[in-house]
RNA sequence: GGCGUUUUGGCCGAGUGGCUAGGCAGAGGUCUGCAAAACCUCGUACAGCGGUUCGAAUCCGCUAGACGCCUCCA
């Protein structure tokens, strides 16, 4: 039997502002859709962040039983940069300083992208549509808008309506705002004059002469607005309404509430029934942010070249970095909480690895059936990872007493707590082991050798000799630990 | 200025109206040839001031700070 059928999920909806049991359209199928990134440079760690939490709601979903249908697209026909920029969207803008053709730039940070995030062991997500391939779409969803009087067209681009929108509908249901104080509190920016007023926001924009990117419409040859290809995109692969939609805090307002209004012109519906916000990385006090230059880039916390990091950084110790943290939590990023989180995984792969080594007993004195539901209870609150990791070494514990036989464990438990570790560290967390890749057979080999050669040594009491051998092994990363069934040992 | 979130022990970070989060770092102990590892024990917490309550770090109000959004942004 599928797991969803006894595990109830609750997710905090951003909509409601509260933890609401989750239940999907369809049984046992989840339809769920992440706003992906702007390919118009390398993405940073904040990026990265985002893209993580929706991994973990992912993999635990698909933990659960359900059938998920993930979409995150590709933003590859830019937003605009502002509005004193008219009709020079950030993609075009980036070609033209590197002199090379537009779909170059997409192309070559949309590589990077999937490869960041390949590192860091996230899950490909089922359909990954990007922005231009869905013009068509778009453009007849704004022909519709149009049509039903909520949109206007003013020299060849296309305004949603927002105050007559509001008329009927709230805008700002999601973020908490009413229109009647963002129209006291709006600053007046040039080059607004095209709008009826400055809460319009774009569905198509007129391309200026020099625009790279443009494609013909009804209204003339222009490229969509901001918030269009969302609906496009989300509506075409998981209909009209669908379960789940995610993002980062930041895309809130104004980008999801121009969703739920595009939505509910063209559909009459609700497209959402849960939205779901991740929270911010904060580097130096602030979130990361390209605009600003308070970044850091992934590649750099793996190979160490950043001034703020004292050394390289796994992926899988970033990973586990991020989620402890809960995702609708700020996480501030440092050198010290990586480290310390560093730490804190190795002391868990170490335990994984020595599950391998535990003999078992007749009878279980810790219960492990307890310990499996206090980890999915912590998953089933609105995907409580820090919880999760908590009770993770809570059987870091249990393997260690075990290895030192101060408690004892049945077969059958033991291969409950085996398989429910891995689960959880494996497939949910999408943690990897390290020191599977860092020894191999020959390395095992050798060190087995200096091992045995160095019990000679301590059998003869030849002290100088055995720590000679301990002490040049801690150089090159390798631990010698000393434990009452013979010596093991670890690689960093 | 508007809207929202937040303030936890040396650091990072959970959580709840009364019952140990966890990790890292630190102290003592067990073990050990010594050390490391492991195990046991321990410490200084819930921004400040009021209120509700038998009881609040947890609910309410005020004050102060921080962050996010209000413009592209994960």
């Amino acid at each position: 039997m599928e797991l969803y059928k006894t595990n109830q999920l609750k997710i905090y909806n951003s909509l409601s502002k509260s933890k609401e049991i989750f239940k999907p359209i369809v049984e046992g199928n989840v339809g769920m859709y992440v706003c992906g990134p702007t390919v118009y440079s390398n993405v940073h760690l904040g990026n990265v962040r985002t893209f993580m939490s929706f991994d973990l709601v992912f993999r635990y979903l698909k933990q659960l039983g359900f059938k998920v249908r993930y979409v995150r697209n590709i933003t590859d026909a830019g937003h605009l940069e502002n509005d004193a920029d008219e009709g020079e969207d950030r993609i075009a803008k980036k070609a033209r300083i590197e002199k090379i053709e537009p779909m170059e730039v997409v192309q070559r940070y949309t590589v990077d992208f999937h490869e960041t995030l390949q590192k860091i062991n996230n899950l490909p997500p089922s359909i990954e549509p990007t922005a231009t391939g869905h013009i068509v779409e778009q453009i007849e969803i704004i022909k519709d808008i149009l049509a039903k009087g909520m949109a206007y067209e003013v020299n060849g681009s296309v305004y949603f309506d927002v105050l007559k929108y509001n008329e009927t509908e709230h805008y700002g249901i999601l973020s908490g705002r009413n229109i009647e104080d963002s129209v006291h509190n709006t600053r007046e920016l040039d080059g607004q004059s095209e709008k009826k007023n400055p809460q319009d926001f774009a569905l198509w924009k007129r391309a200026e002469e020099k625009h790279i990117m443009r494609w013909p419409s009804p209204w003339g040859e222009g490229f969509p607005g901001w918030h269009l290809e969302c609906t496009a995109m989300s509506t075409k692969y998981l209909g009209e309404t669908f379960d789940i939609h995610g993002g980062g805090m930041d895309l809130k307002f104004p980008h999801h509430e121009c969703e739920i209004a595009q939505s509910k012109v063209k559909n009459k519906v609700n497209p959402v029934n849960y939205w779901m916000h991740a929270n911010m990385l904060i580097l130096n006090g602030q979130k990361m942010a390209k605009s600003t230059g308070n970044y850091i880039l992934p590649n750099e916390i793996f190979t160490g070249e950043n001034k703020i990091l004292s050394k390289a950084f796994s992926p899988s110790a970033t990973r586990f970095f991020m989620m402890q943290a809960h995702y609708r939590s700020v996480l501030d990023f440092s050198n010290d909480a990586l480290e310390a989180a560093e730490n804190g995984y190795m002391k868990l792969m170490e335990a994984l690895n020595n599950l391998e080594n535990i003999e078992v007993g007749k009878v279980s004195s810790i219960n492990i059936g307890e310990w499996k539901k206090r980890c999915y209870d912590a998953m089933n609150d609105d995907f409580n990872s820090p919880v999760l990791i908590a009770n993770l070494f809570e059987a870091v514990k249990y393997v260690n007493l075990l290895l030192e036989k101060k408690e004892t464990i049945s077969a059958a438990d033991l291969e409950e707590l085996k398989n429910t570790m891995n689960t959880f560290v494996y497939d949910v967390l999408g943690l990897q082991n390290n020191s599977e890749e860092n020894a191999c057979d020959k390395l095992n080999g050798v060190v087995e050798m200096l091992i045995k050669m160095r019990k000679e040594a301590r059998d003869n009491r030849d002290w100088a000799l055995s720590d000679k051998i301990r002490d040049e092994l801690a150089v090159l990363g390798i631990q010698l630990k000393d434990g009452k069934e013979g010596t093991t040992f670890s690689v960093n």
